[in-house]
This record gives structure tokens, sequence and C-alpha cells, in this order.
RNA sequence: GGGCCCGUAGCUCAGUUGGUUAGAGCGCACGGCUGAUAACCGUGAGGUCAGUGGUUCGAAUCCACUCGGGCCCA
């Protein structure tokens, strides 16, 4: 007889085979259709909210794995608070001003037409270039699972958006905390334009290499006693930048000698007493000593403050002062300082508050502040600077070198360095009460970093930063929405002009700042405040877009319904302490004296198996669309969920095979639960009382993961999550309850009570586990979900509607459970190991052939009577358990004595029941009740 | 060069206030099952805890330095 129709065998349509890539795009056809967003929001509406707001990624080129990740992270926070009974919408955003994008339209236009196109047929170009990459990655973001309104995401470039900007602006412009000033920039005195960095390329170049010497005024008494001129000797490869020269900059610790050469002491660093001879050509040095014969040393720090005549300006003076930047690798050990002309002598200038002239202009030509070079392009003006050195005596020698320099990408120039003026957020001033930096490090006192240390590093930035230039020379951007007064040169910014340029933006966009004259839009009783000028020229700079993205807290957290300041959440990955977190903290605290976020979490970087960044000439790079493509956007979620965050995340093929490999098991304990449950409903439910043991222990295993999980997530552990329910899955399910269950879910009777007691376990396991796994596995939680008994899915159309689950069982029972089970888990260790040599021995095959013999010390063997001899085969699955003293725990197998039964294929005593002669006991009695 | 951070088996992670032979799962090897079957079960082999030096009775854990790596500056 076949007996095999007379089991309940596992029945199931769930496949095995995931096929994610070509599954997973029908579940976002399904969400979209029953618009589950909008259904989690409305199901949560009263409930306490939890906002995550997005930082915007720059609309431009696909998404990358940095990116896939950061978006999979948030995706898999707000779907697990939303199931915890929070309100969280999700509003995803796009950065999209800014040089790249400009850059690229310049590029994709050419010289020729750019030479002639409008900016505001720039700024038209632009748009459709960001909007385009908006709606790619959109796409791509919603294909890895992400959900939240993307129907209505915010833009950077809309105009209500935009309008937040100038309200920023204002209330730190009000508050003093907003100035005028300069700094060097990349120039290119062909295109005559400003340059970012990416608009730069390095090449070799030729420059001229001179030593001149700076005549001191004061020499110190140590030098002085030779009785001959005194100069500092400085090395600079940009002659043209000597009328510009306000200091020399030396090492504070760094020792200075004089040496004695032609008629006059010329005074550096002792290291590079040996290279300048051998430049210079000198057959022996004199170094200048004092009477014990020792060449006499001053260190940088004492020379410091010594004034010296300027090199081409006789009337000017310099001074001396001490930089860390100072190297004594090359050179004199003595920098020639023009802060006009380079970010470090800019920087260094500032902090010993020394001027910073700037006598070239736009094309490149000297005016007056070039003395005799006035008139000249800065190209002419080298070689007549370095005759003229030579004329006064200054010039030591004047030879070439060949050096890296930046040139401009579209005409190949060599660029300058050169100060213009810029707008700039004062970190140390304003006009009442605390300053900027003091505001933002008060309010990173008030946000939780996680992980801890990286507040650390917020911290050490914010009070280390220089003022913030948010001027930029481009075309795409928010202007900096100031006007001069074009008669006296007045800056006129007051509330009315703010507040109409407000609302220009937001009914027009800030492309009207290019395209109308501002008397269009400003109250005629606007007028410059010192000449009563009426006629203004708004600013041509636009602002930076950090600055844009900062705002959000106001443009989106502050103008949407949905959301509110300060959000309670901000993720990012860690580049950002500098980026986002900053911009948005310093306008935040700049206009309203509070953090923009509650909390900030920050991830590490993706990085390449071997630990190194991820570029094209590594070869390492590993594209997110190919492993959704491949594998499905399910494997890269759970890669993101098992990794920990805090360290940087490493991707390879080993690991994304590892994380498949590890999802199909997950899979395919769903799949077994489902299978087993094909003819339950949870009116058959088996109470607790009536449970086998067993089956009371697995709902105390279920609520120990219950708990540990969901402190997993409230912990943003996510690794922790994954590996609870991973080694749940393994350890717990797999290879202990599910196998010893089979033979009650298939032998027994299908209505029986011990079946139904097990199905009733696999129930709550199902829907439980299905739950915790939905905010990282969103695609397959879906597929779980709508495989289940439509009674288990307690009319939730979706899992992400589910809520969060809850096991309870009676706590001092569970804590004797746990306490049993350990001895009995214990046991089974060591009967498993003696079925394996029985095994390897040919004795035995399966374990139901095998009779087993526990011998050990009484304690244990109590644990084990108290569960019953035969609970204790069930939970071995061999034929039959027997008990003998020990002191030790040991195990001894013999073969079963039974036969084997041949439906539940145990080995068991047979024909105990005349109508079935051929079965078991149990089995016969199964076939009689059926 | 500076700030912050990281380096435990092939992979992903545990290792509580420093305390017995450093753990888990996966992978791998070998075996079993053939009623979860491109599945499932079992056994086993894998680690100078990046390296060196120190503190200590005792260090993966504390300190210093070195090497390798990441982000941000310069």
């Amino acid at each position: 007889m076949d007996y095999k129709s007379t089991m309940n065998l596992p029945q199931t349509e769930f496949p095995m085979r995931a096929s994610l890539a070509t599954r997973e795009p029908k579940w976002l056809k399904f969400w979209e259709e029953i618009d589950v967003y909008s259904k989690t929001l409305e199901a949560t509406k009263d409930a306490p909210p939890f906002i995550l707001h997005d930082g915007p990624p720059y609309a431009n080129g696909h998404i990358h794995m940095g990116t896939a990740f950061n978006k999979v992270f948030k995706d898999l926070i707000v779907k697990y608070k939303t199931m915890r009974g929070f309100y969280s919408p999700y509003v995803p955003g796009w950065d999209c001003h800014g040089q790249p994008i400009e850059h690229q339209v310049e590029k994709n236009l050419g010289p020729a037409r750019m030479a002639e196109i409008s900016q505001a047929e720039l700024r038209a170009l632009c748009r459709e270039y960001a909007m385009r990459f908006v709606g790619v990655q959109a796409t791509e973001f919603q294909r890895l699972g992400v959900r939240g309104d993307f129907e209505r995401p915010y833009l950077t470039l809309d105009p209500a958006y935009e309008a937040g900007n100038v309200r920023i602006f204002k209330e730190l412009y009000r508050h003093g905390m907003i100035y005028k000033g300069s700094k060097p920039i990349h120039w290119c005195t062909r295109c005559k334009t400003a340059l970012a960095e990416a608009e730069i390329e390095y090449g070799d170049e030729a420059s001229d290499s001179i030593y001149v010497g700076f005549e001191l005024l004061d020499p110190p008494d140590a030098f002085a006693a030779a009785d001959l001129p005194v100069s500092v000797l400085i090395w600079t490869t940009t002659p043209w930048t000597l009328p510009a020269n306000v200091a020399v900059a030396l090492a504070d610790d760094a020792s200075y000698v004089g040496v004695v050469t032609g008629g006059s002491v010329l005074v550096f660093a002792e290291e590079l007493v040996g290279q300048v001879a051998e430049v210079a050509g000198w057959e022996r040095v004199e170094l200048l000593s004092g009477a014990d014969g020792e060449p006499i040393r001053v260190t940088g720090t004492e020379l410091s403050g010594l004034r010296y005549r300027h090199p081409i300006h006789p009337d000017v003076e310099g001074v001396l002062i001490t930089g860390e930047h100072v190297e004594l690798s090359t050179g004199t050990g003595a920098v020639h300082t023009a802060p006009g002309h380079g970010e470090e002598d800019w920087l260094v200038g500032r902090r010993f508050g020394l001027p910073s002239p700037m006598p070239v202009d736009d094309h490149g030509v000297f005016d007056a502040g070039g003395g005799p070079f006035a008139g000249m392009h800065v190209d002419k003006a080298n070689p007549a600077i370095i005759k003229f050195l030579g004329d006064v005596g200054s010039l030591l020698l004047a030879g070439s070198t060949s050096h890296s320099y930046p040139h401009c990408w579209r005409c190949k120039q060599k660029v300058i360095f050169r100060a213009t003026e810029q707008w700039f957020v004062s970190m140390d001033s304003a006009e009442d009460g605390r300053s900027l930096r003091e505001g933002a490090l008060d309010a990173i006192g008030t946000v939780e970093w996680i992980p801890g240390w990286s507040v650390n590093r917020i911290r050490s930035m914010v009070a280390d930063r220089p003022d913030w230039c948010i001027s930029r020379q481009r075309a795409w951007g928010v202007p900096i929405p100031v006007f001069t007064c074009v008669s006296c040169g007045e800056t006129v910014a007051t509330e009315e002009t703010f507040d109409a340029v407000i609302s220009l933006f937001e009914t027009e966009g800030a492309d009207a700042w290019f395209t109308k004259e501002p008397s269009e839009y400003l109250p005629e009783s606007v007028s410059c405040s010192r000449c009563g000028g009426t006629t203004l020229k708004p600013e041509d700079d636009i602002v930076d877009v950090w600055w844009e993205s900062g705002v959000s807290h106001t443009s989106v957290l502050d103008a949407r319904e949905e959301l509110h300041r300060p959000a309670e959440l901000y993720l990012e990955g860690s580049d950002q302490h500098r980026g986002w977190f900053q911009s948005a903290l310093l306008t935040s605290v700049g206009a309203y004296d509070a953090a923009p976020f509650e909390r900030v979490l920050t991830h590490g970087f993706i990085v390449d198996g071997d630990g190194r960044k991820m570029s094209k000439s590594l070869g390492n790079v590993i594209s997110p669309l190919d492993v959704i493509e491949r594998s499905g956007a399910d494997i890269i979620r759970l890669w993101a969920a098992a990794a920990d965050y805090s360290q940087d995340v490493s991707i390879s093929d080993e690991i994304l095979d590892r994380t498949s490999e590890a999802y199909r098991r997950m899979r395919n304990t769903f799949r077994f639960l489902l299978s087993n449950l094909y003819d339950y409903q949870p009116s058959m439910a088996v109470e607790w009382e009536r449970m086998s043991e067993i089956d009371r222990y697995a709902m105390v295993t279920l609520a120990d993961l219950v708990e540990r999980v969901t402190r997993s997530y409230d912990e943003w552990k996510f690794h922790q999550v994954y590996r609870a329910v991973f080694d749940y899955c393994v350890v717990d399910l797999s290879s202990f309850y599910l196998d010893v269950l089979k033979d009650r879910l298939y032998s027994d009777g299908a209505g029986s009570v011990s079946r139904r007691s097990a199905q009733t376990v696999l129930s709550c396991v199902l829907t439980a586990l299905v739950r915790l796994v939905a905010p990282v596995l969103t695609f397959t939680s879906e597929e779980v979900w709508q495989f289940m008994p439509e009674a288990l899915r307690e009319g939730h159309p979706s899992v992400q509607l589910a809520g969060w689950p809850t096991v309870d069982v009676p706590a001092k029972e569970a804590a004797r459970l746990r306490d049993a089970y350990r001895v009995v888990l214990e046991v089974r260790e060591a009967v498993t190991k003696a079925l394996e040599d029985v095994r390897n021995a040919k004795v035995v095959n399966k374990s139901q052939e095998a009779a087993v013999t526990i011998a050990g010390p009484a304690e244990m063997r109590v644990a084990l009577e108290e569960r019953g001899l035969d609970a204790m085969a069930e939970m071995f699955i061999v034929s039959s358990v027997a008990l003998a003293e020990g002191e030790e725990l040991s195990v001894t197998v013999e073969p079963a004595s039974g036969e084997k039964c041949p439906r539940c294929w145990n080995h068991r005593q047979i024909g105990v029941d005349p109508s079935h002669p051929e079965l078991c006991g149990r089995c016969a009695g199964v076939l009689a009740a059926g």
C-alpha cells in the first residue's frame, strides 16, 4: 500500500528559487497599485512621528553602491519605525544645482555654443539635465525597494525651496554672521572666470625659479655684528606675485643661519644651506659664527616680528611670521607670502591679521599696486620683475624649474591664484550674543551622535573650521540675495529687499534673478542707505551648494506639513561631517539657534574585499544595478543589513555569494513554514496549556528572538538583527525544532492536537519572523506574506502594514524551560556525535534506526526524565532512549530493536493494531481514525 | 603632514569591568538522507586576535610605536 498519500506532507506554491531579478518588479507594481506608502501614513496618522530626513544625493549619473547602501539603510529604518507604529513619512530629495552639472552641460555644448548662449538658456539646460537624472535615480532607488513619496520629492531647484535659501540668508545676515571679504581662487585670465577645482587640469610647466633677498630693517644683533646688510632669502617660482607680498613665513622650530656672500648676509634655514649652495654654485659656504666658532643659529620663532623692506615697493615694509605650512625640503625655509595669491598664504595672513593686496585685475594685468609693472600682464611681468630685482641687487640667482601647474580645462591656459570678493559666513563674530561657532558647539551637545565617536569628529571640525566661503562664481545655482548700489558700491540688503526676493523666488524661482531688473520686484522705497541711490545691481555670485542642501531643514522640514523640524534623524556617510551635517547645523544654528536634528547616524564608506576604496583604476567597482540584475535587490538589502556600518563596509563577489547563500537559507525556512501550514487556520490554534513541552520551548525561543531583534533595531544595530534572525533559522529552527517536528507534522493525524500544536507554533514563528525581516528583505517578506494562509494575514494587504510582532510566554515557565533545554541540547549534541561514530562504522545510517542509552550524572538524568523518554526519542530523532548511571555524559548506540514502520519510517513495535498489522501503533491509529 | 576611525578563522560577525585550551554561522572537506530535494541533517579541519615593544601574576582586551586601510583636511 502507498502510505505516502495518507501523510500530511508539506505543500506550497512558494517557489524555492527566488528569481528575485524577475519577481521583484512585480512587487513594486503591487505596492504601487495598492499605494502602500499612503496606506502606511494613513494607518499611523495619529501615532508619534519619527522623521528621517533624507540627505539629497547629487542629481548626476546613476546610483553607485554607496548611494544604494545609504538609501537601503534609510528605508529599513523608516519601514521598521512604521511597523513599530510611528508616523514615518519619507520624502526623498535631490541636490540639483552646482558646478558638476553646469560643467557637464557646458562640455556637451562645446565652447562655440557656450560663447553665444545666455545665462537664462544655460540655466534651462542645466535644469533639464538635473531633472533627467532625478528621474533616473528615482527609478533606481525604487527598484531597490525604497518606499517614499517619489511622486513629490524635494528638489533644490523648486521655487519654494530656492526661497528657503533667502529666508535663512536673511536671518544670518540680520545676526551679523554674513560678511563680504576676499579670498584667492583659481582664475583664468583668458576666460575671465573663476574656476572650481574640478575645472582645473594639472600639467607640467616650466617656471622661473628665483632666490631673492629681502633686506631686514632691524636685523637681530647676532646677525648684525658683521656690519653687513642682512637679508632673509626666499625662493619663489612666481615672480609676478612679489608685488603683492606682505610677509615672509618661517618654520617655528627650524634653525636659521646667516650666510656671508657678496658683501651681505643671507638668512635662511640651516637645513637647506647645502641645497642652496649647490644651486648657487658656491665653492664654499661662510656661515656667520659666534665667538666660540659655532655658527650662529636663530629659530624662526625668534626671528618672527622682524621687518623687511618690500622687494618691489621700497616704501613698504613686510614682516616675518611663522607658519606650520613652511617646509624644509625645498627652497630656503623662508616663504614669500602674498595672501591674495594663495590659499595657504591667505589662511596664514588671516591668522596674523595681514592685509591682502590684490594688484592684478580680471585680465591678469597689474594696476597701480603693481608699482613699476602697472599695466603689464603677469606673464610679461615675470622677466621684467626678475630684471628689476637684479638691478636693485636683491636677486641672488634666477633659473627655471619644471613642476605640475594648474591649467584651465577650457582654454588650456595657465591659471593664476587671485583674490576676489567673496561672501562669507563668519564663525566668530555676531552682532548680538554668541558667535556661530559657540552656538554650533552648544547645539552639537544636544544631539545624539551614532556611533558615539562621531561627536568628536563633528566637534573638532566645527571648532577648527575657518569662516565659510559661500560665494561661487557660477551660473547654475541660487544667487546670493543682495544688491549693490551702482552709484556708490554700497551693499543693499534689508528686510524689505530680502522679503521681496523671497516672494520673487517663491512665485517665479531663482531664474527671475537673472531675467528681471531689481526695479521690477523691489519695492519703490528701497534705496541705498549711504548715498540714497536707487539703481541697484543684483549680486553675480551664487551660493555654495552645501548651503542649499543645508537649508532643507527650512525648505523641506518646515515647509512640508507631514514633516517637522528638528527631524528625529539625519543619516549619511561619514564624509558628511564636513558636508551636509555641518551645513545644516550652521544654517540652522545661525537662523534658529538650534540643531536641525535630534540625532545623527553615520555609516562608513563602501570598500572592496581588501578594504580599498572602489575606483575604476583598481577595477574593483561593483554596481548595485548589476547586482540587482544578477541576484536581486533583496541581496543588496541583506548585505547592507548584515554589515557593521560603524566601520567601512566591504563588498566583493565572495561577500555577495555568502549573502545569497544566507538569503536562500532564510528563504527555505520560510518555505518550510509555509508548506506545513497549508491546512491550518488560526481557529485551530492549540492553547499554551495543551501544547507539548517542546512546542512551548519553541515559543520561548521565538519570544527571545523577537525581544532581541527588537532591541537590536532600537539600538540601530542592524547587523545583530541579521545575525539573530539567521542563527535562529539555522540553529533553533532548521537543525533542531523543525527537524524534530517533521515526524509529528507528517505522520500524526492531520487534525490531531499534537499536529495542531506544532502548527500553532509554526504559525506564530512564521507571522513573527516575516515581520522581523520585513524592513530588510522587503520583497521576499511581501512574497511570503502573500503566500500565507489568508487568515494569518489578519486582513493586512501588505506585510508593511502588518505592525510589529509580540510573543507572550509566561515568564516563570519560560525561565524553567530555558534551563531544562540547555541540558537537553547539550545531551542532544553528544547523541549526534555518537550517531556519527556508528554511521561511520556502518552500523546504522538514519538516526531512527538507532536506540541510544545515555549515561550521565543524576541531575542530568532527572532533567531528561522530566521531559519523558519518549519525548527524548522524539527530540533526538531516534527509535528509543534509555538512561544509565554514570559520572560523565556518555552515549552508547545500538541498532533499534523494532521494525521499520513502512508509513512513518520509525523503528517501533509493529502490528499492535490488528486492523493494520504492518504498521506501528501510532500510524495504525491515524489510519483507523482517518 | 594634521583630525577622526578601522584591522579577531576564506567570508560576515561575538568576545561583558584585562582572568581557564579565543567563539558562532556560512563557506570548505568528509559522511548521511532521498517525505524541505538545485533542499535538509551530521562530523571535521581552519586563528602568532595586523606587527613590535611595554604595563601586569595574567593582554584580543590597557599604553607606545610600526605597517596596512578609510573619510575629511592640508
